[in-house]
DNA sequence: AATGAATGAGATTTCATTCAT
DNA sequence: CATGAATGAAATCTCATTCAT
C-alpha cells in the first residue's frame, strides 16, 4: 500500500513499528510508561534502536503526536464531508481509542514543553476547522444564532467528549448513559434521525 | 468519625507540609514530576522524610489525592447551598487551580492503578451529588424533563469546564469566550441573572 | 588525626576514598578515565554511593581539585618557609605525583568550564604567593632587579617544571638532565649549596 | 617517498576536512570532545563516513598528530633558518593555536597509550633539532658554556612557552607579561633587537 | 566512495526504598 | 522523629564499531 519507493528513515518498517508501540504504551499505560525501553521491548527491537531513530524522547513524541494530529484532522475532514457530519464527528470525538491518547499528549505537556506548543497549534486548527463547518451546518436550525456561535459549540462537543472518554478509562459511568442521550437528542434535532 | 487530636502523624506540620509540596509540583509541572527528593526540595526537609511520612510514593498520591477530594466535596456542598447554586458550581468546576490538579490525578490514575479506583469512587460520589442537587435546581425550568436526565447536565458541565481549563493550561483559547458564553446564557435561563 | 567529632559528609571515609580513587584514577589514566563507575570500582564501593556523595561529576571534580590545591598552597607556604625556600619550591614544583596532576586539572578545564574558574583562582593566588616570597628571596642576588620580575620568574620555574614532569609522563627524556642542571646551577647561584 | 599522486583516500578533500574537523574540534572543546560524531558534524559529512576513513579513532588521532607534527617540523626548520632563529622559534613555541593542539596531545597521551609512542618520538626528534640549531646560535654569547647546554636550553624554551599558552586558555595573567619581558631580554641579549 | 541500519557498552543522572542510628 | 548511608533499578543519552548495500 504504502510505496516501498524511499527505504530510508522516513517509511522504515522499523520507524513506523517504533511509533505504534509507543502509541500503545501511551494509550495503555499513560505517557508515564513511555520508556525507550519499554518501547523497545513493544516493538521488538533493541533498546538502541529506538535511540538511533529518534535520538532524543523529545522527538518521539513530537513525531507520534504530529502523526497521530495529522490522521485525526484527516479523519475530521472525512467526518464532516460525511452524510450526518455532526453525528460523524461526535462518533470521532467521543472513540475511546483516539481520544484517549490525545488526552495523554495533553497532560503530557505539561512536562514536556516542548509538546505544548505544537499541541496548541493543532487544537486551534482543529477548533477552527470544526467551527467553520458547524457555522454551515447548524444554519436553518434554531442554533444558527449569536447564541450559539459555533466555535463555542465545537468546544463544548469536544469538552463533553473528553469527558466521557477520560472517565470511562478510569472506570465511572455514572451519568454517561444520560448525557449520551441529552447528545443524541441535540444531534436528532440538528441532523435528524 | 475523625478524633479530635489525634497527635502525631496525622496533624504534623511537616506531614502538612510535605502534602503542600506534592500538590504544588504536581500543578505546576505535572504528576510526574512529583518525586521524593523533588517534594522534599519544595517542602525544604530531608529527602528520607518525605518517606518517613509516606513509606510508598503511592501512599503519598493516595493522601494527598484524599485531601483534595474531601476539600472538593466540601466547596461542591457549600456552592450548592449558595443563593445561585449554579453559578457556584460552574466557577468551582472551571477554577483553573482545582480543575488542574484534578486533570492530574486522572492522568496519572492511567499510570497508577492504586488511584484509579479511588477517583471512580470519589467521582460517582460528587455526580450523584450534584445530579440530586441539580434535580431540584432545575425544576420549575424547561429543562425537568426527561430530555435532560440532571446526571448527563452534570456530566456535561463537568466536561465543559475541564475542557476550558485543560486548553487554558495549554494556551488554547479558540471558542473559549464564546463557551462560556453559551454557559453564561444558560445559567441565566435557568438561574435568572 | 583528623577529629572525628563531625561523622556526616565532608569528613566520612567514604568520601575520602572516593576522592583518593578519583585522584589516582585520573594521575594514572588521565582525567577522561575518571568515570563514576571506575572511581567506584578503584574505591571498592557501589557506583550509586559515588552519587550519593557527588551528585554530579561537577562537584567530584571541583571537589576533588579544592582539595588538591588547597594541599598545593599549604605545600607552598611550607616550602617558601623552610631553609632552602627555593630548592623546596622547586622540589614541589617538579615532583611527579603532584604535578601531573595539576595538569590534569588544566586539561580538564578545556572540557568542564566549571573547573575553569576555579583554577583561575587558585593558580593566580598560588603564583602571588610565589611572587612575593620570591621578591625577598632575590634581595641581594644579581636578580634582585626590574630585569627580572619576580612574578616573572615564578611563572618562568613552573613552567619548566611542568614541562619536565608533562615530558616524563610521556617518556620523554631528551633535554632533562640538561635542563634541571641549569636549573641547579641557578639556585645554587642564588642560594648557595 | 611521498608519491606523487597516489590517488583515493590519502589525498581526499573529505579526508582532509575530517581532519581539519578534528583538529578545531580538539583545540576549541578539548580531546574529549573528539568523537566520530562531533567530528562529522563539524565536517559536514555523515558519521559513517568517519569511521570510513579511519576505522578506529585511535587512527584517526594518530593521523591528525603525524600531520600536525609534520607540519610543526617544518615550521621549526624554517624559522631557524629565518634572520633572527631565536625569536622565530619562541613565536612559534608560544603561539597559541599550534601549541594549543599540541598540549592537546599531551593531554590525550595519558589516556591512549597508543599516541604516546608517537609524541615521545616527535618530540624527542624536535628537541634535538632545536639543541643543535641553539649549539650553533648561541656560539659567541655567554652561554656557549656547558653551563648552559643546548639540550636544556630548549626544554626550557618550551616548557615557559607552554605555560603561558595553557593558562593563557585558561584566563590566568599573573606574571605573564614579566615572564614574556623576561624572554624578550634574554633574546635581545643572544640575537641583538 | 559513501551511507543507513543496527547494536553492545557504558556514562550520567534520577529514583524509590531500606536500614541503622 | 528524623536523618545519613547505602543500594538496586532504570532512564536518557552518547559512543564506537560492524555490516550490508
Amino acid at each position: 500500500m504504502t510505496e516501498k519507493r524511499r527505504v530510508g528513515t522516513a517509511r522504515s518498517a522499523t520507524r513506523t513499528a517504533i511509533l505504534d508501540a509507543a502509541q500503545k504504551l501511551m494509550v495503555d499505560d499513560g505517557y508515564a510508561a513511555v520508556t525507550a525501553r519499554r518501547v523497545a521491548v513493544q516493538a521488538n527491537v533493541k533498546p538502541a534502536l529506538v535511540q538511533y531513530y529518534f535520538p532524543s524522547m523529545d522527538e518521539l513524541f513530537l513525531t507520534l503526536y504530529r502523526r497521530a494530529a495529522d490522521g485525526s484532522i484527516d479523519r475530521q475532514v472525512a467526518a464532516l464531508s460525511s452524510p450526518q457530519p455532526l453525528r460523524a464527528l461526535w462518533a470521532l470525538s467521543s472513540d475511546t481509542g483516539y481520544a484517549a491518547l490525545a488526552i495523554e499528549f495533553m497532560a503530557l505537556a505539561n512536562h514536556r514543553k516542548s509538546i505544548q506548543a505544537e499541541i496548541a497549534i493543532y487544537s486551534e486548527r482543529a477548533r477552527d476547522l470544526q467551527a467553520r463547518a458547524l457555522t454551515t451546518l447548524l444554519q436553518g436550525t434554531r442554533y444558527a444564532s449569536s447564541a450559539f456561535p459555533s466555535a463555542g459549540v465545537s468546544l463544548i462537543l469536544a469538552g463533553v467528549a473528553r469527558g466521557l472518554v477520560m472517565e470511562e478509562n478510569l472506570g465511572i459511568h455514572g451519568g454517561h448513559r444520560e448525557a449520551r442521550a441529552i447528545v443524541e437528542t441535540w444531534l436528532a434535532e440538528v441532523e435528524g434521525t
